[in-house]
Parts: structure tokens; C-alpha cells; sequence
DNA sequence: GCCTGTGAAGCTATTCACAGCT
DNA sequence: AGCTGTGAATAGCTTCACAGGC
């Protein structure tokens, strides 16, 4: 029940402020090679408590004279994040979207890597997008299990975005990353993580109009 | 202080989940006149008590014998969500993403609306893609005033997302939408909503590999 | 002195549970 | 009987504040 990293199960919240602690640490590992957690903090715009409780999640300890070392928290950090081998990812859905997100994840990332692209449109299949191979729909399934593929991302329609998710759960998939803007009905044991693009800029809207007052937040 | 339609500081997840229900209802009040939250609820996938504590923020009553009157309740969401008259936007960075953006977002919302674009790079500059105009940044400010413009979509490289903000600032908007892996500096006046797809399919790979119980939830 | 790690407090968001209505 | 609206309870997340160490 309780593997060798999993010690106290960790918050969603917690696993994306990691991904970004990391991308920040690999930007300053030039320039230095320790820093305390208020330093990363203010880089994140978070606060230094928050990162502290972050980093005990990765089962790494700073001194408390040096702060932490950032090489030795990178790999604590990749350790934590990152797969054991190797965690090969579908694309559904290579309309414009799709191809962003082709192009957005190209190149980076080996152990998490787009390597199938599926799209219902025969004359989209068959091709070779920013590097990766697109397939008609209807190998789906065979080639997620060919590939071990367990995350899926859907990028198509609201209206294809169930049958989709129905189709990647079936062929094997344990996460899914949904840019439709429809809530999945997937299996319990499935974690799925929502990218609204409508439901964002609305949210942005609303809180454009009301300027609030400038009380209680640091600006720096 | 007080103005007419807020009363009670709503939150993001709150006006997030709005902004879910009423693309719901317009699908569904083709078939049906009244709803109940529990049907409602069903369909955005949260729970009932939840799709009845938002309603209470847009001011709407449902009867307890016919539960919600869809086209009443979506005149109340509208009302809420939607600016009094007109909201444009603008978006930075025309590169994959970008386009991708711009693309979705094309001929929707006639009030929240994509009215000029702009990038670095003057081979991008005057054309139209998508039916948005391109402009240099250098006419950022200039264009921004002239529309009116108080919402700014980031679509750069992480590199230059901090300045572009601050060009946003500094223009006159108070609400960002940031697709650049960077924490914005911005004056605690200006909301910024994050999206980083990065971050994102960390936390899909993680949760994908820690195969779940099926423990509490409903599944249908 | 100023840091880390962390129990405890504080906040925010969600859910419960029930009065009131039809 | 079964719904809505909502105070009260709960759960989840963040921050405080301080013991312990350099």
C-alpha cells in the first residue's frame, strides 16, 4: 500500500507548484548553488511557509545555514515528479489546438513525450506533425497498448470529448489532460485535470471589471 | 462600494463554475423549460448543494416544485458574467499558441472579443489571422487605449511574459490570462489567471501513475 | 540572528441538514 | 414527497509561530 516516495499522499495543488518550483531552480542553478525558501518563494510569488511544506512532500531537507542546495533539490524534485522509465502521451484531436499542444511540447521532456496523435479526419492521419506521427481515430486503442501509452490528452470538440475520454480509459489510460470544455465521466481510479479556455477568460472578465482594492498583497 | 450585482464577493471558483453552467443550459433548453440543481449538477459533474450555493450569487430564485426556469436562470448568469456593454481583448504573441487562441476563440462572445493582436516579429505584424488584426508591439499601448482594451491574453515566451505584462499594465488592463510558465509581477489591482500546460501534465503524470482506489466517488 | 521543519491555528470552499414551501 | 435556500459543520489548504540547529 504505501510506496517508496508516497509519504503522506500529496495534494494536487502541492504537485503543480513542485513542476514549477523546478522550472525556476533550473533557470538560477548558475547562477547559485544554494538558496532559503523565502529566495524561491519570492521567484514562484508564493510564500516562504508554502514552500518549506512543498518541499517536505519531496522528502528533501535544507540546512538551515545554507537553505537548500539546489542541485540536490532538483533531483529530489525530479525523483518525485518524474516517472521511474518512461510515461509516453496521446493527443487526440489535431485541429489547431492540438497542434499547439504538439508544438508547445516538442522536443522537451523525453521521459513524458507525445508520441501518437489521433484525429477522426483521414487526411490529418498519416502525416508527421512537429515530429510526431498522426494516426486515423480507429488505431486508438492499438496503439496506446502498443506503446503503454496511459495519458491521454483530449483535444477535440465538446461534442467527441466524452466518446474520447470513453476510448482512452478503455485502451489503458490512468490521466487525462481535457482542453474540451466538458465535464468527463470517467472511472474513479481516473485523474483527469480540465483546461476551460472559455470558462478562464470569463473568469479573468469578471474580476478585470471589479478593480478591487489594493489592500492587503505584496506588489514588490 | 457597493455596486449593483455584487452582493456577497463572489469567488474565481465560483464565477469558473458559472461561466460551466451556462454553456450546460444552452445545450439543454432546447429540450427542457426547468431544471433541478440535482440535475444541473449531474451534468457539470459537482454536487447539488454546490450548483445551488452558486445560484444564490447571480440572485436567482428557483421554486422548490419546478426547480430552475432555464431561460430565466441564464438571464441571470449573462446578467452577472457578461460586461454591461463590451469587453475587448488583446492577445501578445502570435506563435503557435497564439494562433491557436485566437482561433478559438473566433466569432464567439460579441462582447468579450479578440480585437487586436500583436507580436514581436514584423512578418507577423498586419496581417489578419483569423479575422483578428496583427499588430508590432511597439503599437501596443497606442491600440490598447484606443479600444478601450483592459483584458490582455499572454501567449510569449517565458522570457518576455514579464514585460509584456507590465506593457499590459501599463495600458490600462486589469486582467491577464498568462499561458507563459512565469509568475507574473503585477500590482495587486490586476487579477491574473495562470494556465501552464507544463505544470498541467506534470500533475496528470503524477496522478496517472498512482493508480487511485475507487474509493468514494460516484461514477455513473 | 536567521534559517528549517512542523504542530497548531486560521481561512476558504464544500457539504450537510433542515426549515419552509408547494 | 421532494424541492430550494441557507446556517452550521466539515474538509482541505495555507499561514503562523516557535522549537531546534548552525
Amino acid at each position: 500500500m504505501n510506496n517508496s516516495q508516497k509519504h503522506t499522499a500529496v495534494s494536487s495543488k502541492t504537485v503543480g507548484r513542485l513542476s514549477r518550483y523546478r522550472r525556476l531552480l533550473r533557470q538560477c542553478r548558475e547562477q547559485e548553488d544554494c538558496l532559503f525558501s523565502h529566495r524561491l518563494a519570492e521567484l514562484a510569488g508564493v510564500t516562504p511557509a508554502q514552500v518549506r511544506r512543498d518541499i517536505m512532500a519531496v522528502g528533501y531537507s535544507g540546512s538551515p545555514s545554507k537553505g537548500y542546495e539546489i542541485k540536490t533539490l532538483l533531483q529530489h524534485i525530479d525523483n518525485f515528479l518524474d516517472p521511474p522509465i518512461r510515461q509516453p502521451v496521446a493527443l487526440v484531436g489535431v485541429g489547431n489546438l492540438g497542434r499547439a499542444i504538439l508544438a508547445f511540447f516538442a522536443g522537451r521532456r523525453p521521459k513524458l513525450k507525445i508520441v501518437a496523435a489521433f484525429d477522426k479526419d483521414p487526411h490529418k492521419a498519416d502525416r508527421v506533425i512537429v515530429g510526431c506521427r498522426c494516426y486515423p481515430v480507429e488505431q486508438l486503442a492499438d496503439i496506446m497498448q502498443n506503446h503503454g501509452i496511459t495519458i491521454g490528452i483530449i483535444a477535440v470538440p465538446a461534442s467527441a470529448a466524452q466518446e474520447t475520454a470513453a476510448a482512452l480509459v478503455a485502451s489503458g489510460a490512468t490521466g487525462i489532460l481535457n482542453f474540451a470544455p466538458t465535464p468527463l465521466r470517467v472511472p474513479a481510479t481516473v485523474y483527469v485535470e480540465d483546461i476551460d479556455l472559455t470558462t478562464s477568460l470569463d473568469t479573468v472578465a469578471y474580476f478585470a471589471r471589479s478593480t478591487r482594492e489594493p489592500s492587503l498583497e505584496r506588489s514588490t
